[in-house]
DNA sequence: ATGGCTAACGCGGTTAGA
C-alpha cells in the first residue's frame, strides 16, 4: 500500500497534474492541501472515472483538503472527520479517513506568516488543537497516519540555508517543538526511518530560482504510529512534477506500508 | 535588498502563500 501527500496549490490548476501523477506514482491513497475551490467544484467525477474515490473539505480561494483512495480499497464512510472536532475554524484545514485498518489524516498546518504575528498565534492554537486530538484519535486508531504539508521544517537538516532560516516561521523553536510533542505521541517521521540524500526538500519558491538552486525547505511530513511505521518499507520525495510546466511549489511524499 | 513568483478574485490591485 502506498500513500502519499500533495500540496497542490490549486486543485482547479493542477488536477491534469494529479491525474498523470497518480497514473504514474501508483499510490493508493492521496492526501491533498490547499484545494483552493469549494466542495461544489472539486473534479470528482473525474477523479472516479480515473479509479479513485474522493472526500474532501473544500472552501472558496484558500486551503481546503481532500483524501482519493483507489477504488477497491475499503474506506468506512460513516467516520469521516472534517476539521478537529471542538475547534471552530472556518479555515478547511483537516480531513480523516478510515482506509482499511488505518487512520488517514490529511492536513494543511497553518503557514504562521511572521513568529509573533496574530496568524503564527493562531498556528500555536492550532496546533495545539490538532495534538489534543490526535492523542485521543490514536487511542481509537492506533494504526493512524498524519500526512500533509506541516509548514514546518523539523531540523536544520530539512533547511538549505539554516543560518539565513534561523528564528523565521517554519522553522522557529515554538514550531520545532510542537513537531516533537507530535512526535512525542508515539509518531515515527517515515521520511527520517530511511537513509535520505542530503538536502532533500519538499517546498521550493516560485522567486529567485530557487528549485534550480535547490533553495528548499522539507516541510510536508508523513507521521506513522508504530504499528504503521514498524511495517513502513520506504518513503520519498518526488521532485519529478515540480519539473513539470505550471507546477505546484510542492512535491509530493510518499510512504510504502507492507 | 523582505523583493523576486503564482493563484484567487475580478478586471486593477490586493491578499496570501512559505
Amino acid at each position: 500500500m502506498k500513500i502519499a501527500t500533495w500540496n497542490v496549490n490549486s486543485l482547479k490548476v493542477r488536477q491534469q497534474h494529479v491525474m498523470d501523477w497518480l497514473q504514474q506514482s501508483q499510490v493508493d491513497v492521496l492526501c491533498l492541501q490547499e484545494l483552493k475551490l469549494p466542495n461544489e467544484k472539486f473534479p470528482c467525477a473525474e477523479f472516479e472515472a480515473a479509479g479513485f474515490k474522493c472526500w474532501f473539505a473544500g472552501q472558496k480561494t484558500y486551503n481546503g483538503v481532500g483524501i482519493l483512495v483507489r477504488k477497491g480499497i475499503a474506506v468506512d464512510e460513516t467516520n469521516i472527520v472534517r476539521n478537529i472536532p471542538g475547534f471552530e475554524d472556518p479555515q478547511q484545514r483537516v480531513i480523516a479517513a478510515t482506509v482499511e485498518d488505518m487512520r488517514i489524516v490529511s492536513a494543511y498546518f497553518p503557514n504562521g506568516q511572521a513568529v509573533g504575528s496574530e496568524k503564527f498565534a493562531y498556528k500555536m492554537r492550532w496546533l495545539d488543537a490538532l495534538h489534543d486530538w490526535l492523542g485521543a484519535e490514536m487511542k481509537i486508531h492506533p494504526k493512524l497516519a498524519l500526512l500533509g504539508d506541516y509548514n514546518i521544517a523539523p531540523d536544520d537538516r530539512d533547511v538549505h540555508d539554516p543560518k539565513a532560516w534561523e528564528g523565521q516561521n517554519l522553522v522557529s523553536p515554538e514550531e520545532r517543538a510542537h513537531f516533537v510533542r507530535l512526535v512525542e505521541l508515539g509518531l515515527t517521521d517515515a521520511f527520517r526511518q530511511f537513509e535520505q540524500p542530503e538536502k532533500l526538500f519538499t517546498w521550493w519558491d516560485y522567486r529567485m530560482l530557487a528549485f534550480r538552486r535547490n533553495a528548499g525547505l522539507r516541510i510536508d511530513h508523513i507521521l506513522l504510529s508504530a504499528e504503521l511505521a514498524a511495517k513502513c518499507s520506504a518513503c520519498e520525495v518526488d521532485k519529478v512534477p515540480r519539473k513539470w510546466e505550471q507546477p505546484s511549489d510542492h512535491a509530493p511524499v510518499v510512504a510504502t506500508i507492507g
